[in-house]
DNA sequence: CCTCGATCTAGACACTGTCAAGTTAATTGA
DNA sequence: TCAATTAACTTGACAGTGTCTAGATCGAGG
């Protein structure tokens, strides 16, 4: 859509302008500052033109949840092709790393993606995209697998450790430590969590 | 209150009316249940009379996210009493299994108090309430620690562990497991965590 | 008894999600 | 090519929300 394209009654793009729109005001304002009428504004349509995209708020919610989810795991795999992948433990951390990234830059998005907000998580856009997230999350896990309960155990425990943490650190301070710090106080914690595995 | 009293303008103590009729409204609709006229139609005064004892709607839910501290506090001390004291690392599971319950038992309170909902937490009411229960998680780990920094981190692992678990699995499931398949699930994956206890 | 302050009510406003009806534009089909 | 059909969007309306202002009522202290 550049400047020389005449306005059209059709906006041509406007469900992912919506969910643009939305990762916006969320960074903004926040998890309260998503409401459908001020994404139809910053997308540049009528308040009741999401309508046609979106059958309610808590479809363009669980929308923008799947983007989250797809930035999540860039996060989570960007990090992990730093590091040597011959070194199991290593790229657990990576992913973590990655996974604290993404919350300390995108707060609201993991807020409403975590938090409680009612969202539909079984259909497509957002089933799929956390199923992505999901199977990252076991990948990392597989070195240290001897059966599949092993595996689901490991894969419990990481992200367990990493999602409380995360947590905690967004909903315990209002100034979030810069993701250096967090990465930090996280890995300093982690030392003992190397034990347990069967060796680095 | 009994149905003898004449009903008085005065409501009497309509301060703790609204947190409890804002407890209800949260276990009965989930967190979006909760406005302020709602709550204070269920204590039956006028939409406006909660602005004398809550500023705004992010007070009323810090009260009420505070009274969630004192029950969420409570359910880990319970079961902390239920086991000899004498063995650390029953009384961290102990302490796990009542974070559990609490979270199963009230999933909105919970996400309420963690999920990124905007708080007042420095002040008294949440900020004494949310204290309480991080010293709770704290004298826990206490065997466990070496010094300032190693109590930090194992109260840190621990926590983060079991707010993990929960927060995800409130997150993953629309139907919640029992408390019991939670905690069994819980148990299951914390065997290899056991390790890093310098002795149980 | 009377005043005064705390507590609550009534009404209003802007904003929200959602619905219904109408308008415009793109596409399809003959 | 051009009319008809359909998808995309606009306008208007409604109930519900947080919050503000003004006024009414009650309880306690002088």
């Amino acid at each position: 859509m550049t400047a020389s394209e005449k306005p059209s009654h059709h906006h041509g793009n406007l469900r992912s302008a919506l969910i643009n729109a939305g990762v916006q005001l969320l960074s903004e304002g926040g998890l309260e500052a998503l409401t459908l009428r001020k994404a139809a504004s910053v997308a540049g349509v009528s308040h009741a033109a999401p309508a046609h995209h979106f059958a309610s708020l808590t479809n363009l919610r669980s929308a923008i949840a799947a983007a989250g989810f797809d930035i999540f795991d860039a996060s989570m795999k960007r990090e992990i092709k730093k590091v040597s992948s011959s070194n199991p433990s290593a790229v657990i951390r990576a992913a973590c790393r990655g996974y604290i990234i993404f919350a300390i830059d995108n707060p609201a998005l993991f807020s409403l993606m975590f938090g409680g907000t009612e969202l539909i998580r079984e259909e497509p856009p957002l089933g799929a995209s956390s199923s992505l997230a999901y199977e990252t999350l076991t990948q990392i896990c597989l070195p240290y697998s001897r059966d599949a309960k092993s595996l689901e155990n490991m894969r419990m425990l990481v992200w367990s450790l990493v999602h409380g943490f995360t947590s905690l650190m967004l909903a315990q301070q209002k100034n979030f430590p810069s993701a250096d710090d967090a990465i930090r106080q996280f890995e300093e914690m982690l030392p003992d969590f190397s034990k347990l595995q069967n060796g680095e």
